[in-house]
DNA sequence: CAACTATTACATTAAAAGGTAAAATACGTC
DNA sequence: GACGTATTTTACCTTTTAATGTAATAGTTG
């Protein structure tokens, strides 16, 4: 790896490296959830949840769309599902 | 996932967020390397390249062997590089 | 406009990073 | 075995960055 790719690695590796973020996106694998649906399952408020959504939105992560006052969030990034399917496969081989 | 394993992985690749750890992890692929061997390739100090190799120690990624007053360094954690592989093919297509 | 959802802004707190100097460890030589 | 040198670690302090709480604001709906 390059030093600028690993530059950039590490901001991705970063902004994945939250507990509240890495969960986020774990439930965001299979489905798109709103800010509410990700508060329920998350212990946190919902300010807090859309200060972590903003974070994997500005590395582009995930993106959005509106329905009525919901926001629906979805990972954009196809490389993150990979990814974490990996960790998933290599860290918790039992499930 | 579960909640705990959620906190574990972000544990982990929160100590894999750093630019120069990640850079540390990505020379220990192939060959271990001693303290001063790895400052010459990262552009810092060698009590900061001790301080970043002991945050992946606590995290049990890597270990080391002392040969005369030098302190060679590998990963032990194979896990990690089986993941470092995977960001290396996602994200670095052309190497 | 009242109710609901989400975002933003600001302030506070907490955690991580980095610099520097001192200390520990090992080696060779006298 | 004391001394000088090389490598690494540790400790301490300072600065920087990240995270959180709270309240205010925006946007949408009925």
């Amino acid at each position: 790896m390059q030093n600028e790719q690993i530059e950039a690695m590490a901001k991705i590796l970063k902004s994945m490296s939250h507990p509240i973020r890495l969960k986020i996106l774990c439930l965001l694998q299979d489905k798109e959830l709103s800010v509410g649906e990700i508060r329920e399952q998350v212990q946190t408020t919902n300010a807090n949840v859309s200060q972590h959504l903003n974070i994997l939105r500005g590395q582009g992560i995930i993106d959005y769309r509106k329905d009525a006052n919901f926001i629906y969030n979805k990972i954009i990034d196809k490389r993150i599902l990979e990814l974490i399917k990996k960790m998933h496969l290599l860290f918790c081989p039992n499930f």
